[in-house]
DNA sequence: CGACCCGATGCAACCGGTTGCAAACAGGCC
DNA sequence: GGCCTGTTTGCAACCGGTTGCATCGGGTCG
């Protein structure tokens, strides 16, 4: 049953021991583990031939001790439901490990004190943090303001806090693209279906989306709301909507604030026998949005170059600057158009 | 701009500067922060007062060396596109939250190679490794019989692995009440949709169906496949059994490994103008099951207690043993029906 | 052949806490 | 007041690495 004839045998194996067997000190174990430094081939060579013998990994935190860089990033979550941030999280983590860094998850869900959560994360010593489309609390803001050497970075979401940088995609731009072709389809009567970080955070989109309409002399003509960003609550808005406006007041088209209450909102139509007679319009383009069921016409952000972005942001430990804005795209597919019309 | 008077100005707050401003030595501060130690409630509160005013957060990593603990748990995940992984996700990481532990995000997806992200696991110092129902690949089986001094846990799999203790569901008993519910509406041609991890794992759920419907005189009627837990892949599935398949050949239901596979398969049969024409069932009850489009019968696992259990055994470093087999439940909505039969 | 230089290695000190031990102190009891 | 017991506190050593500096040795050059 135990195969290991050297290695393992009870406690960790430490530098001192490879050291022994290779016949040199401690010192210069650690060099033979550490990418530039001055040893000779044969030492270094010796060295990793008894590190492996022994089955020696060296100690990640003891050398953070003493260089400061832990090489943990505390990635702050709350919007566990949100198909979006599954795909955020998964980008994430595998850029940050491309880059030698792993991932602490911080959960941040409702019955969690956030203030709370990122004073452990502190004591854990991140080298930074990094925020997934999470609305900044006033917890975080105060955190950013009393922690200068956490370098904060936000992601897809605009509201501007004194030392956390931005990173998130040109959402007015986004907005005005959406009632451009919505406009193009030849609806009219316009409506935004606003989630619950319309309330607290600004979100561009809906100004560049609400700007256009005016400057075709249009307003917006309702908005719908859901507490939540999850499948039953934009169900919920829609199914709500269509009981209380009748059929002749009702919408052309509406924006929904991201695709799982698109998709909501769409399958409330469907269960009202309304199939394609309000066009849909969605935001984050998760992968349900692609399905041959919804064909959600949606915007695309660049997943990769905006988590890129904040990677470099928190790594370099650059200062908090203006917003970094990266374009993303329209993707067309259906939704967006009365069904009969193609 | 500069708000802080005593605190943070440029290094960071050790415990000596706390002990210096109470007027005690910094081994009464480690005590003051060591919930069971040995101190007088006066000498406790000025340290306290005095760690407030400095902003002081103890170093955990630096305890962490000589305590051998470090409230780390490596959370392996592979499968970020299944609803259901977001669940386990985000369960796991509150309840490890609750108990003062933090997870260590490892994403294994493809391009990763498992054996490399455990051994930086292990660098780091984690107190133990939860494999959220990942596959267990051949990496991380010669990692469990190496490195026996960290426990490993595994959700939601049934392959037995020395070294590995697994925490799943009864998923026999689960695959035989689901046979016995669709035998039950009148079905008598039943099949089973597999997923990817059928080729690698075994999953008892499969037995458990397939042995109800041979005590019942008999057998699978087919099997699909889906190479991935995307929605995608269980409507591709669908689709191309739909177009292979002559309408007077085909099953009355169809038992899919997962929810998310079902969905997909719902929507196939959707596009192809069969709704309720198949009896499915699927497996986890993510959110979406719920949904008044889907109303999906699915067999829901106890998440907390799998969660909970899993948590401690690993904190409790027991020693790997049978597998712990928690109950589920059947959730029977409409899906498993033909339409009109209700 | 000696001076010089440079790469390789050993060493002491340190990173920021914790632990076991011993001294100091306080309170209770006779 | 003296003795004993029990709680608090200070101290040295240590956890497992890294860093700056001193030392050593070999090769080069004049």
């Amino acid at each position: 049953m135990n195969i290991r004839s050297d290695r393992d045998q009870g406690r960790k194996v430490t530098s001192a021991q490879v050291a022994e067997r290779a016949g040199v000190s401690k010192w210069t174990v650690s060099r033979a583990f550490t990418p530039g430094a001055s040893i000779s081939e044969n030492a270094r060579q010796r060295v990793m031939e008894a590190a492996e013998a022994l089955g020696y990994r060296p100690n990640l935190l003891a050398r953070s001790l003493t260089t400061r860089r832990t090489q943990l990033i505390g990635v702050v979550v709350d919007q566990f439901a949100n198909p979006h941030t599954q795909a955020m999280l998964n980008a994430a983590t595998l850029a940050l490990q491309q880059r030698g860094q792993l991932s602490i998850l911080l959960n941040i869900s409702p019955p969690v004190r956030s203030g709370e959560m990122l004073d452990i994360a502190e004591r854990f010593q991140v080298d930074g943090l990094l925020f997934l489309g999470t609305v900044l609390s006033e917890d975080i803001v105060r955190f950013a303001t009393e922690r200068q050497h956490v370098p904060l970075v936000q992601l897809f979401r605009t509201t501007e806090v004194d030392g956390v940088q931005i990173v998130a995609i040109q959402e007015h731009a986004a907005g005005a693209e959406i009632a451009r072709l919505l406009l193009g389809e030849g609806h009219r009567r316009l409506g935004y279906l606003a989630g619950p970080d319309s309330g607290r955070s600004r979100l561009p989109r809906l100004d560049g989306y609400r700007q256009t309409l005016e400057d075709h002399g249009l307003t917006l003509a309702a908005t719908l709301a859901a507490t939540d960003y999850r499948h039953a609550l934009g169900y919920q808005a829609m199914h709500d909507y269509l009981q209380r406006t009748p059929a002749a007041q009702r919408l052309d088209a509406l924006f929904c604030e991201n695709d799982i209450l698109a998709i909501g909102a769409l399958d409330a139509l469907h269960q009202a026998g309304l199939d394609g007679q309000l066009a849909i319009v969605g935001f984050d383009d998760i992968e349900l949005a692609a399905s041959p069921r919804y064909r959600l016409t949606s915007y695309q952000p660049n997943l990769d170059a905006v988590v890129d972005s904040a990677i470099t942001h928190l790594l370099d430990r650059r200062i908090p600057g203006d917003p970094t804005l990266l374009p993303g795209r329209l993707v067309v597919r259906d939704s967006h158009r009365f069904a009969g019309k193609d």
